[in-house]
DNA sequence: GCAAATTAATGATTTATTCAAG
DNA sequence: CTTGAATAAATCATTAATTTGC
């Protein structure tokens, strides 16, 4: 009768699990073994436990928290584009001046493909976002307070030289006009910026949701978008 | 602390970078100007960041993806070739070979049939006390009928290898320590841990379902020699 | 009510990626 | 450039919830 009697797997019991869940609210993410251990003779009071599954649960539970999280948030952001082309439909465009920084080494940053810096987030988030509304743009005045303008500019005028083909070629007048939003008190290189190229174009919304996606569409799991 | 503080590079918080991820997951490729504008000014709320490092980013991932696809592709072709060859070679061989058949066809159904390669469960080195109720062996019998003791004996040489890879690794000996508790009363396999570790089937070329990234061409050039 | 059938959760494994040494 | 440790992502498999037809 008692959870896991007699189960191939780990059950965990209700006392287990709420302290389990309590330490991951504290922020244990990634117990060491001497941790583990601990945990591990802590919780086998309250029933049949060992190490691996304290191991398990905290990695999965981990993964899926993260999960949830990120579904959330794209959740969000959806609804933000949506909201975003609404509006871009009456105004046209929207200045929209993000933190900036100097570059020149912009041709090899980004990517850092997937999750390289997830080490110690721990409670960076702490699961219970009420950040339902809209967040926009908060964190400008932060970081950018030197060089606004500057740097669009290089940023713009770099890319043609050596990226042309790469990018400038596919945004073209997209990019120019992503790009121009920089206040207009350039101190060094500004002065021209050639051609308007305001007009809005026809978002389409291309590849917002091309479902092809890694969907291995198992039976069930991963289903419901959700 | 906060990322990027002082880098010459843009620097994903793991916000943006879930929200690029689960983007991406869900289908967008190469987003438009517009679609960049909104990205930007969504992520600018979880941190520093620019138009271009959005656009960046989708490139390499996107490119990644793809070289990851490929040699994906490339391996499995590789595999399967080998897999014919082997065949071929056996087939013709097959009349000095009648026991090796036996292992063939092993082979064979275990990669063909389930997608997994091995579900059985672990655990000769069982433990916490209380932790009878391993099933241990209970999938030799459920896969080959036929093939009894070659299996389990596979199965044995492997498991501790494999389990050692997977996660005991990552403890060492505290986990081999942690393990170790267990009275010493243990039944059936505590006491002799294998010598040898043969490399049994190594094949779990699963399925090929893949995913389609947006499949346009593959350009073949851009190798960027890693 | 209740048991078979479905579906959702989650424990357990495997695979891939990243980062640091050598 | 290769290798190994650490870990995250993806997947498998089993249990719990839930639904459904009776």
């Amino acid at each position: 009768m008692s959870p896991a009697a007699n189960s191939s797997r780990w059950c965990p019991t209700p006392e287990q699990l709420m302290i389990l869940e309590e330490m991951y609210r504290a922020g244990t993410r990634t117990p060491n073994a001497s941790q583990i251990q601990q945990i591990t003779a802590h919780l086998s009071f309250y029933g049949k436990i060992e190490g691996k599954n304290v191991f398990y649960w905290f990695q999965n539970h981990k993964a899926r928290d993260r999960q949830k999280l990120r579904r959330k948030l794209y959740k969000q952001l959806q609804q933000q584009q949506l909201y975003h082309h609404q509006q871009q439909q009456q105004q046209q465009q929207q200045l929209m001046i993000n933190s900036i920084q100097q570059n020149h080494h912009f041709l090899t940053s980004a990517s850092s493909s997937s999750s390289s810096s997830f080490h110690q987030q721990l409670s960076c988030y702490s699961s219970s976002p009420s950040a339902g509304s809209i967040p926009q743009v908060q964190a400008v005045g932060d970081h950018a307070s030197t060089h606004h303008q500057l740097m669009s500019y290089s940023w713009k005028m770099e890319i043609p030289l050596e990226k042309e083909n790469s990018m400038m070629r596919l945004y073209d007048r997209d990019w120019t006009m992503m790009v121009d939003v920089g206040p207009p008190n350039s101190p060094c290189c500004n002065n021209y910026k050639p051609l308007k190229t305001l007009e809005l174009f026809p978002i389409t919304a291309t590849n917002l949701k091309e479902e092809c996606t890694t969907s291995k569409h198992v039976p069930h799991s991963t289903s419901t978008t959700n």
